[in-house]
DNA sequence: TGTACATCAGTGAACGCGCGTTCACTGATGTAC
DNA sequence: TGTACATCAGTGAACGCGCGTTCACTGATGTAC
């Protein structure tokens, strides 16, 4: 029996994780998260507020996770000789990432996004630009714009549609009602999607 | 004490759909239900096999709702000289609709699209085609090209794109990271997305 | 038309479960003199 | 350097809750003779 845990806070948001992983949002409970901590369930409250404090912090690590992904992505793309085709070959990697990990992670997709109930959000003065996903798909329709192939005058709140389509094809695949499409139907789909936020701009 | 209720099928899908209305799926128990139709707790096994029965009648009663509404703004377009024209206005008006109707209802948007647990899937083979919101989106796209103002050759697969952004753009704004937009800001970037949908076809 | 009876929609009590949270506690750690 | 003590991270028992589901039942309805 050892008391002093050493960092029991970061094992738990392991823990955490590892269930929301499966299970989503739903599964990240005081009692299960301790339980898979082996510790005792009420010792938990030494590090979060509440139950909903916890599911707030392994939520914004399952959004971390999402971003880091769309940065590898992107950090894959190797330049070309156009900077032009560069910039829009970075858009789409970032677009396709972000599908993918909702694909490969839906559990932990799903905890990303997973809403605090209404009246617990933090007082936030800038409520999106505080995600990575969002800023990283931001700062690639940015690239179109350096790179000359968007002009300027169409840069204005272009990231929405973007976020937009990528997120809803990743929901609709997920959790909606192309939940049970099949693997190439699904690829076609996604490619459709992520071609036509190009296009779209 | 009236023991044969007359329809209580009806009356507990009634009960479950305004428990939907503010509390979204979660809120669908069937002692919640029951009790909200002023009924015994276990009544409900007369009309439902079980709890999962229960939610999935009433969240398709709820997609319903949302394909109304989508009809309704789309019957609501008037035919102008240009049949073009009047065919993209078909398709911003479908869009437009579904977003609206998550806006408003937001409870029985999230219900339509909560999925029943993995297995208890009913054996469709078609699963998409028969969510009527996709099909009105669908249909509305195939009025551009029976306009003329949208290239046959574009048309196969042209409805995902679409419906992502929506869907997307509206699971955002109820539920994710854009959940906290003011009104104003909100219906801009709205109106960018729906308008992306078309630039993107 | 009246009566016996099957059907079946609802009741009410009880089951076991997992949950979040609170309480008084224990015992290891680190600090002050 | 050694000892007294405060701190604080963890324990274990207990609370009340709402849930889904099962059980044996009751009593109204509709049908057959």
């Amino acid at each position: 029996l050892t008391y002093h845990h050493g960092d029991l806070r970061e094992a738990l948001l392991v823990a955490a994780s590892t269930l929301a992983r499966t299970g989503g949002p739903d599964a990240v409970g005081l009692r299960a998260v301790t339980r898979a901590a082996e510790v005792s369930h009420n010792a938990a409250y030494r590090h979060f507020a509440d139950r909903d404090d916890l599911l707030l912090a392994v939520s914004e690590r399952c959004m971390e996770r999402l971003a880091d992904l769309i940065a590898r992505r992107l950090s894959e793309v190797e330049a070309g000789p156009d900077p032009g085709r560069d910039a829009w070959n970075r858009l789409y990697a970032a677009g396709y990432a972000y599908v993918e990990f909702a694909l490969a992670e839906p559990g932990w997709f799903r905890t990303a996004f997973a809403a605090p109930p209404p009246g617990r959000l933090p007082d936030l003065g800038a409520p999106l630009t505080d995600a990575r996903p969002y800023r990283l798909l931001s700062e690639a329709i940015d690239g179109l714009v350096a790179a000359g192939v968007l002009p300027a005058s169409r840069r204005p709140g272009a990231e929405f549609p973007a976020w937009a389509a990528v997120h809803g094809i990743a929901t609709l695949l997920v959790d909606g009602p192309l939940r049970l499409l099949d693997g190439d139907v699904r690829d076609q789909v996604v490619a459709k999607v992520v071609t036509a936020v190009g296009t779209g701009l």
